[in-house]
RNA sequence: GGGCCCGUAGUCGAGCCAGGACCAAGACGUGGGCCUUCGGAGCCCAAAAUCGUGGGUUCGAAUCCCACCGGGCCCGCCA
């Protein structure tokens, strides 16, 4: 008789966890027999690594390429090893959710699980931890800072950054899931010369109060000013080069980028006539429109209070904006660090000056430039970073010759002072940004940040491209998150609406709402971050399998069928679950600990869409075979019940991971 | 010139870090089936891949090493 199976702990309940360990147990049982046997030593191996996922259930659940590492040194054949590790390891090991070991041809140890055992232990361990199911807590937890997002205050954000705040959320859900300590920021880069612009831009226009969201508003300032002021300095700049005779290539060049310049100053007057006459007036009216911004930066960098009071009214407009944005995406965040902030309080000027004292700095036409190269080479860094022996570093300024800081010297300024909250930072950055990273680790060197070097971690965002190409904002040619989440909305309620005319339509808003946002995390979720991959509609509206809706359809139909009962009664035992579509969701089920925490600590929420698609797709089959409402037999329907709850608990927890939202109705 | 990343069916993509039964998951698309049963946003079946190319290491390579090719990106007193 089958003893009853009762998990120790239960937040850390692990089933597929605990029938890898007893395999892992079994089959160094049976390696040390063989060594001892085999009179000679042998090799000390690997042998939790050599378990591995067989390709198909007929090889079992879990298989060992052991024997081909010892037939070398036991001069055998694999496959008589392999039947030596099999027969020893069955004979000595204490086997509980091990049902059989065996060796087959070509030489592997195959081992099937008990998987009465496991759906007892498995659908127990779910009932039991409830939402906490999976979620094995880390033991070492990290007070950890994931920056992400940090978009310029000065346009909308584009679906392209969205890519890092979607990223970004799922990094933070999953560590703190995990038991870190998470907190999320985002960067205000305020002192840099877009900003500056836009409030010149604004200002000019006197700071009307936005219509429409605060941040389309003032990115279409924004857009305007660039391009004016930009056509206005080209135009000087041509001037002066024709009047001292300088190259005809420096005048072509000059004249194409001006021509390109006045292309898209007739795109945004054609889109938006009234300010960028207005504004084309107010510009034309300053003596010097680049000498204005200049000083606007000037003075920021110096904290003047009307200096200080426009720019930080403009840019929180603005962020305003992104916060609504990105609330509807379901993502927040803990701090908003301003740039400013950092300048003012000196933790700029003071990281210069530990560099400058450091040795690896030059002047360079008042310029003060960090010889990144040679910091390397005294540190011995090359290993460290991974990179050849032939790569170069090239040198990076610090500081402008007028004195102002430059953003990768703020950048690693700030860095320094995230480390000064947390033992690890991780920043959510594109890929272009690669070079940039690599020179914040050697400065932390260089500064004797040595451990914070090894704890900051950049993760790399792979572009997303717009029908093939590169999204620009200023060509215009982009899309807003809140385009994208306004189309993806619409074609879901167009969609819940044809398919559940039933439900009042308030609900019917707020699961479009759902489905759509949901749709839209998932299908940027499911590609690997680092890929640059194309944005393609098709792709956020399906709503088929691979989709979010697919999840979600999964969780509907398991809703149904609970609505359906209407009542739920406790099975007496879970024994009668044994056809294959069961036990294959229960496999499924069994595995998400070890999922969850290798797709966090790998930091790659990817597996997480994978396997969320995976369980959906194996209920969505036991849906189609096997009845519950009607089947007679009370003990088989509970049962099947215990499952489909479980099944929910997890799926529910897995959207709680990657950010999506399930509804129980669509 | 130097470097980083990516290259898997018509398309999109997992597997690569930790090599093993790979005649390579899954999806979209294509072709064919399944509604008297818990919601068809579903299920079943089929066709479709020189794993960019060439070498090397290994008993064994999509996976590791080298070279090359293709694509993206970086090497700014921009951010």
């Amino acid at each position: 008789m089958a003893r009853t199976i009762r998990p120790k702990k239960q937040d850390q309940a692990n089933p597929f966890g605990s029938f890898r360990r007893e395999c892992e147990t079994a089959l160094k049982t049976g390696y040390l027999s063989l060594q001892k046997t085999s009179g000679h030593s042998l090799p000390d191996f690997d042998i939790v690594s050599t378990l591995k996922d067989p390709p198909n259930p007929t090889f079992g659940h879990l298989a060992s390429s052991l024997s081909f590492e010892l037939a070398k040194s036991q001069k055998r054949k694999p496959i008589e090893v392999a039947k030596t590790l099999a027969e020893t390891s069955r004979r000595l090991a204490k086997l509980d959710l091990v049902e059989s070991i065996e060796a087959t041809e070509p030489g592997y140890v195959n081992f099937r699980a008990n998987l009465a055992r496991l759906t007892e232990l498995t659908l127990k361990s779910v009932q039991l931890a409830g939402s906490e199911y999976g979620l094995l807590k880390t033991e070492a937890p990290e007070r950890t800072i994931v920056e992400h997002t940090s978009a310029n205050p000065a346009r909308p954000i584009h679906i392209g950054t969205a890519k890092n705040s979607i990223f970004g959320d799922a990094l933070a859900r999953l560590l703190s899931a995990r038991g870190h300590d998470v907190r999320t920021h985002f960067y205000i880069d305020d002192t840099g010369r877009q900003v500056a612009i836009m409030a010149y831009g604004y200002k000019l226009l006197n700071e009307p109060i936005p219509e429409g969201k605060p941040d389309h508003f003032i990115g279409k300032i924004y857009s305007v000013t660039a391009t004016l002021v930009e056509i206005e300095e080209l135009k000087k700049r041509l001037a002066l080069l024709k009047k001292t005779n300088a190259s005809d290539a420096d005048i072509v060049a000059a004249t194409k980028s001006l021509d390109e310049w006045v292309g898209i100053a007739a795109d945004l007057r054609s889109k938006y006539p009234e300010e960028f006459d207005l504004l084309g007036k107010l510009i034309s009216r300053d003596q010097d429109p680049e000498t204005s911004i200049g000083e606007l930066i000037r003075k920021y960098e110096k904290n003047d209070p009307d200096t200080n009071a426009l720019m930080r009214r403009v840019t929180r407009m603005v962020l305003t904006g992104f916060e609504e944005t990105l609330r509807r995406a379901r993502i927040r965040f803990d701090e908003w660090d301003w740039e400013s902030d950092l300048l003012w309080a000196g933790r700029v000027a003071e990281l210069v000056d530990q560099l400058k004292e450091s040795g690896f700095t030059f002047n360079k036409g008042g310029a003060l430039e960090l010889d990144v190269a040679k910091a390397v080479e005294k540190f011995g860094l090359r290993e460290q970073l991974g990179v050849t022996p032939t790569f170069e570093f090239p040198p990076l300024t610090l500081t402008r010759s007028d004195g102002t800081s430059l953003y990768p010297t703020r950048d690693i300024a700030y860095t320094l002072y995230k480390f000064g909250m947390a033992e690890r930072v991780i920043n959510v950055i594109g890929t272009e940004q690669s070079l940039a990273q690599f020179q914040v680790k050697v400065a932390f060197w260089i500064t004797g940040h040595r451990k914070e070097a090894e704890k900051f971690i950049y993760f790399p965002i792979g572009h997303l491209l717009l029908e093939g190409q590169r999204m620009s904002a200023r060509r215009g040619r982009y899309v807003t998150f809140d385009q994208v989440l306004d189309e993806t909305v619409s074609r879901a309620k167009s969609e819940v609406d044809r398919r559940s005319p039933s439900i009042p339509d308030e609900i019917r808003q707020r699961t479009a709402d759902r489905i759509a946002i949901s749709a839209v995390r998932y299908a940027i979720l499911s590609v690997e971050a680092v890929k640059s991959t194309n944005f393609v509609w098709d792709k956020v509206l399906n709503f088929e399998t691979n989709s979010a809706a697919f999840i979600n359809y999964a969780y509907t139909r398991s809703s149904g069928i609970l609505r359906k009962l209407g009542r739920i009664e406790q099975p007496k035992t879970l024994d009668l679950l044994k056809d294959p579509v069961e036990q294959a969701l229960v496999l499924e089920l069994s595995k998400f600990p070890e999922t969850f925490s290798q797709a966090t600590d790998d930091l790659n929420p990817t597996l997480l869409c994978l396997f969320a698609n995976l369980l959906a797709q194996r209920f969505h089959e036991f849906y189609e075979k096997s009845d519950i409402s009607h089947v007679t037999n009370d003990e088989l329907k509970w049962q099947r019940v215990a499952l489909v709850l479980a099944v929910r608990t997890v799926l529910k927890t897995v959207a709680g991971l990657l950010g999506l939202e399930l509804a129980e109705r669509m």
